[in-house]
DNA sequence: CAGGCGTGGTTCAGATTTGAACCAGTTGGA
DNA sequence: TCCAACTGGTTCAAATCTGAACCACGCCTG
């Protein structure tokens, strides 16, 4: 067995500042939420979502895919903004399996309501603390993490 | 009440990639530990630290300000890797109320079992993802950003 | 030395997440 | 036409996380 190709301090740090930042931007967005407008971040997003699609509607597993989270634990949060209101489901025409989601005019309201709270704390956390250039470089790099790790995913198992 | 200062094209692609990034990345690691070491990436992380850590120990503030997360979920995962045999309790000589957690020899040894796995795990994902100059430029974007954050940290609640 | 306040950890109930079934409908080929 | 394989969503039990109480002890001041 070949010795594995640690990390050098360098990569190391680089790591280590990547787990903390996702841990504690995520850890306070999540806080934000909450306490300004009752919402988790994944409830947010989804408000989010749809607010910016075609008929403020989208299916549930497309949706599952762009907040990057399981089918099941979608059908969780939207049978929770479900009950709040905010969204409700409708079969789909063209596949009977299909659900859409569909954002309700209240859900509408409250995002309209808890967005700037949460653009300010964006902004806090990430963007103003850093120079555009900075800004680039970091959406840069991500970017390119992200669209690799999506061409090699694992098909959703819930 | 003052029009928010909504993220333009450049920020909002800055956020959507950090977004994406932390989830997936989580997300593969998470996955990547519990199919080849039968380890949360939680549970991972405290040994990680505890291996650095003088006599293989700390305490389990310290411990839970590092890995980011709350005083009663470290109390949570601790308890599972006592059952597990990965770690032990011992208390604190100098201070009756702390609590110490140290690696026991089969926690250093699943650990030693796990790295290299994990380590080509965080290369595929994030690390050859990028080029050196790339992935410095992330480390001190994402550096700044975890500074400010550990600056202004709400104290824990659990 | 008493009293009040802060700290270190744990406990507890409730919310959320996870992955493995599972059901139903769709699709492609024999 | 029929059937096997696949897809879209839900359900379920188990694992985990969260925050608020709580207990016990340290620390400081009067």
């Amino acid at each position: 067995m070949d010795e594995p190709r640690w990390l050098n301090n360098q990569e190391k740090a680089a790591w280590i500042s990547f787990l903390a930042a996702s841990n504690l931007v995520t850890r306070r967005l999540e806080q934000q939420l909450k306490d300004d407008a009752g919402l988790s971040h994944t409830q947010y997003e989804v408000l989010v979502q749809l607010s910016a699609a075609e008929g403020r509607a989208m299916r549930m597993t497309e949706l599952a895919d762009r907040l990057v989270t399981t089918k099941s634990g979608l059908t969780y949060q939207i049978t929770q903004l479900e009950r709040a209101g905010l969204v409700f489901r409708r079969s789909c025409p063209s596949d009977v399996r299909g659900v859409f989601a569909e954002l309700t005019d209240q859900g509408m309201e409250v995002l309209r309501m808890a967005a700037p709270g949460h653009v300010a704390a964006v902004r806090e956390a990430l963007i103003d603390a850093l120079t555009p250039e900075q800004l680039n470089h970091v959406a840069a790099g991500l970017g390119e993490v992200s669209r690799r790790l999506r061409g090699t995913e694992a098909p959703d198992a819930g």
